[in-house]
RNA sequence: GUGGCUGUAGUCAAGAGGUCAAGACACAGGAUUGUGGCUCCUGCACUCGGGGGUUCGAAUCCCCUCAGCCACCCCA
């Protein structure tokens, strides 16, 4: 227990969190290029704020969310989701009073009380981006083509885009009317869950993983056949420009995403290969969320990607990641009156910027060339008591094996011009 | 929240009621007293996730608990 980090949870160790870096860089650089600049939020927010940002009706907030209260009695929840808090901020610091749009991506980790699984744990960590103050299908479109372009860079392939249109409010009611018309013939066939969801979100029914609900909903009206003109037209658009720069996709008329604030576009990338859960990213419109957090009403567009997934998927892939740089130099020592002058070097090497280690164990010289060997080093400077006396040490290089006498203060010269 | 599988050293893992709990890798030390990568030798679990029970005796059987994995729900 004392010893375990607590359930779902993971530490991510030397060898692990390299690849980590990989994928922080990546992101630096494609969201410099698209034109995106870092939010950091806190990790916990007031509680109200995913109440309001995410949706009662949602899985999130009615059983997944870490709330606790704190010593002044606030009601407090470490965010499940990045786009609450995004939301949050650009109405508290009036971003919207800056040029438009706003685009905003954030890294970090998110909280959900689930129960751990292939590519899903307690504690993940989202890479997600924000678009506020425009509804041009152009963005839709472009947000789409950045998840892509960025899975294309770590070499991902056989993803799968699924899209689809939720519509306006005024849709929706539209086809929350319809729906329910459909199903109430058929109330009594639907699996509990859906019989419940029935007056809460029947829109949900939809993509029930039921295999009998799904039969009885085969004709149900999707959501893009109660689109008003303007979201159909909106649609249309972001097709066209996709079709526009050859992006694949999948018009999946039942992919209606888990949040209560998303209108218009929803979209989801599917990675196959992963397991249960096959999601490695998802987002959509949700151009009634700025006001429903208290703010202008503002469009707003956005993405979140698992980075646990990602990783997962590019190791099942065998996508490569980049090696570690080999370390530059071991400096040994033989009898104690070597050791001032392996410290006193080491100093003047990392100084000069080079990467070097020592042994602090009290190693024999055979040790310790094992361990500058374990280290990869590609040279090891020998300091012993006779050289020493001489002003010179030895320097191998350890991948020839080939060694010579330098004069102890050319040494740094002497390994910045063979390095 | 529900179900299935699993839990032996840092890692992989044999072991299926009764000698000191195999082995491999890793790690540490060493092979004519100052030199790595190959080879060889030596060391490394009073203990089998934790707790309780059955038994003369349990890593091996039972119960509880914790954790991991997988699936459902849902999502990243």
């Amino acid at each position: 227990m004392l010893t375990s980090a607590p359930r779902g949870t993971n530490d991510f160790l030397p060898g692990e969190v390299e690849k980590w870096q990989y994928l922080e860089k990546v992101i630096r650089e494609i969201c410099s290029q698209y034109g995106y600049g870092e939010i950091r939020t806190p990790i916990f927010e007031h509680t109200e704020l995913f109440h309001r940002g995410v949706g009662d009706t949602t899985d999130i907030v009615e059983k997944e969310m870490y709330t606790f209260e704190d010593r002044g009695e606030r009601s407090l929840t470490l965010r499940p989701e990045g786009t609450a808090s995004t939301v949050r901020a650009f109405i508290q610091h009036k971003v919207y009073a800056q040029p438009q749009p706003t685009k905003l991506f954030y890294i970090g980790p998110m909280f959900r009380y689930d129960r751990p699984q292939a590519g899903r744990y307690r504690q993940f960590h989202q890479f997600g981006i924000e678009v506020f103050g425009s509804n041009d299908p152009a963005v839709d479109a472009e947000v789409i083509v950045m998840a892509l372009d960025f899975y294309d860079r770590l070499g991902l392939t056989d993803l799968e885009v699924h899209i689809n249109s939720v519509g306006c409010p005024k849709c929706r009611l539209d086809h929350r009317k319809t729906l329910q018309e459909h199903l109430r013939p058929k109330m009594a066939e639907l699996c509990s869950l859906c019989q419940s969801r029935f007056e809460r979100n029947p829109m949900r029914v939809l993509d029930c993983k039921n295999p009998k609900c799904q039969e009885l909903t085969v004709e149900a009206p999707t959501t893009t056949k109660c689109l008003c003109p303007e979201c159909l037209e909106h649609f249309e658009a972001v097709k066209k420009y996709l079709d526009s720069i050859g992006i694949k996709y999948v018009v999946n008329e039942r992919l209606v995403r888990g949040l209560d604030y998303y209108t218009n576009t929803a979209f989801e990338i599917v990675a196959r290969d992963i397991g249960a859960q096959s999601s490695i990213g998802g987002g959509g419109r949700y151009n009634g969320l700025i006001e429903q957090c208290g703010g202008q009403p503002t469009p707003g567009i956005g993405w979140a990607m698992g980075l646990e997934r990602i990783l997962l998927t590019m190791e099942k892939q065998g996508c490569k990641f980049p090696e570690a740089p080999p370390f530059d130099v071991f400096v040994a020592t033989i009898g104690d009156v070597a050791k001032d002058a392996a410290f006193q070097l080491l100093a003047k090497l990392r100084k000069a910027g080079l990467a070097a280690e020592k042994d602090y164990l009290g190693r024999s010289l055979k040790a310790q060339m094992k361990y500058a060997d374990k280290f990869k080093a590609g040279f090891t400077v020998i300091i012993g008591e006779d050289e020493l006396n001489r002003g010179v040490v030895m320097v191998r290089n350890m991948a020839g094996g080939s060694q010579e006498e330098v004069a102890l203060d050319k040494v740094l010269e002497y390994l910045k011009e063979k390095r």
